[in-house]
DNA sequence: CGCGGCTTTGATGTTCATCAAGTAAAGTGG
DNA sequence: CCACTTTACTTGATGAACATCAAAGCCGCG
């Protein structure tokens, strides 16, 4: 094994654990690129071709469509998520924008080699399935639990899914504007700024710009779960 | 090959095509069901343990999930859709229940079976990520088209799909009520029927109960476009 | 034949989009 | 580094889109 390899630290390694055989990994990292995206970068466009299987190794990205005079936010995607799988098998091109919402690395294997890994190698092909099958779940469940709640609830999502799945913390750093979060719900900007305020003045949160702090999380839960 | 088995005719073979080997189709055929269900039949409820491997070979069925007080219709699909496919690498539950609009005929392949074919066979492996990506990327793709759209676009969709893609034909049988469109484009019952009864003032339909004639489809597909 | 669910229409109120206008923040070129 | 431009944020006012409530007719089914 090549010292300079550094796959063998790799989270994308526990995807391939007990399946991809030394010389296949080697093969892998002697290949694949990362690269390094400063915030607000474009790292895949909507309709380019696909060439690389990528993963996002750190920072936190979005995913977005564009259509004629705006753009719809999918998922939010941070370590670990695969962020081109769901369309690199039944797609040539990319259907789906992704943008780093923080400074970001990823990771680009050639995708030929990944085929052929699927075509040779079964426990690979299996993970890729449960890999596929919960980004696609994650995608659904998620647009079918906003569409569910009105403007207040919609928010209040936004702000306990960056708390609790991303920061772990009740004091966080937005890494969206509020247009981006009206463009993940489907609301407005300003409808969002106002339900922002709101939760502001009714004293379930504290704002300084860009940073959040929940001070009464019951209360936004349970906007969350009945707004 | 076993002469009663009519796997070779199956379109799941198309599936399997150049992959799957005369042994293993023998095993498949001989071990699968085929499961026949009246319109309005429950053939997966959300939840329940997943056993098979679904393939609707007949009919229409719609795609949905159940929350405290309304259903969520996600998606509708036909003969050569995989119903199952999404969750059953990812889940050992089924996330989203199945119901029978029209008369339809599931095939049941035993999910061990699948997997172990995953597990042996790239070409099956591979095969079923790029109909994996399809379903879900069609659902993503669809959901977001609806989301750009207010109550008359929305509804328009609906009716072009099933005319251009279900039925092929501008006068058909909505396999639906209105409840259901709605459950399907978010917006409640009664401003389905609105819009229903606005297009047939504006002479773009016609309305005979549950049949439907598109009249002036041109303007139909400009609401689906820019309402 | 009567009950419950589906359909339809109308009236009313709520939610939210749009428009407008101003402030704050962030990027840009001299 | 500062003036300048642009973009993000915020609030208010207004109207449109839509949900909700109510009532009545229709249809299928036990």
């Amino acid at each position: 094994m090549d010292p300079n390899c550094t796959c063998e630290k790799c989270e994308l390694k526990s995807l391939f654990f007990q399946s991809v055989s030394e010389e296949e990994l080697f093969n892998v990292c002697n290949n694949k690129k990362e690269n390094e995206h400063k915030k607000g970068d474009l790292i895949i466009a909507e309709g380019s071709v696909i060439k690389d299987f990528i993963y996002l190794k750190s920072g936190l990205v979005k995913l977005y469509k564009t259509t004629r005079d705006h753009e719809q936010i999918l998922k939010f995607a941070g370590p670990f998520d695969f962020v081109s799988i769901l369309n690199i098998f039944s797609h040539n091109k990319h259907q789906y924008s992704v943008m780093a919402l923080e400074d970001s690395v990823t990771c680009h294997v050639d995708f030929a080699e990944v085929r052929n890994m699927v075509l040779e190698n079964g426990v690979f092909a299996h993970g890729l399935l449960q890999k596929m099958g919960q980004v696609s779940d994650s995608i659904i469940q998620e647009s079918l639990q906003i569409r569910r709640h009105n403007l207040k609830g919609r928010v209040a999502i936004v702000l306990l899914y960056f708390a609790n799945r991303v920061y772990e913390k009740d004091e966080f750093e937005l890494p969206l504007s509020r247009k981006e979060i009206a463009e993940y719900i489907g609301k407005t900007t300003e409808n969002v700024i106002r339900a922002l305020s709101d939760f502001r003045k009714s004293n379930i949160i504290k704002i300084f710009g860009k940073v959040i702090e929940i001070i009464d999380k019951e209360r936004l839960e349970r906007l969350s779960k009945f707004g």
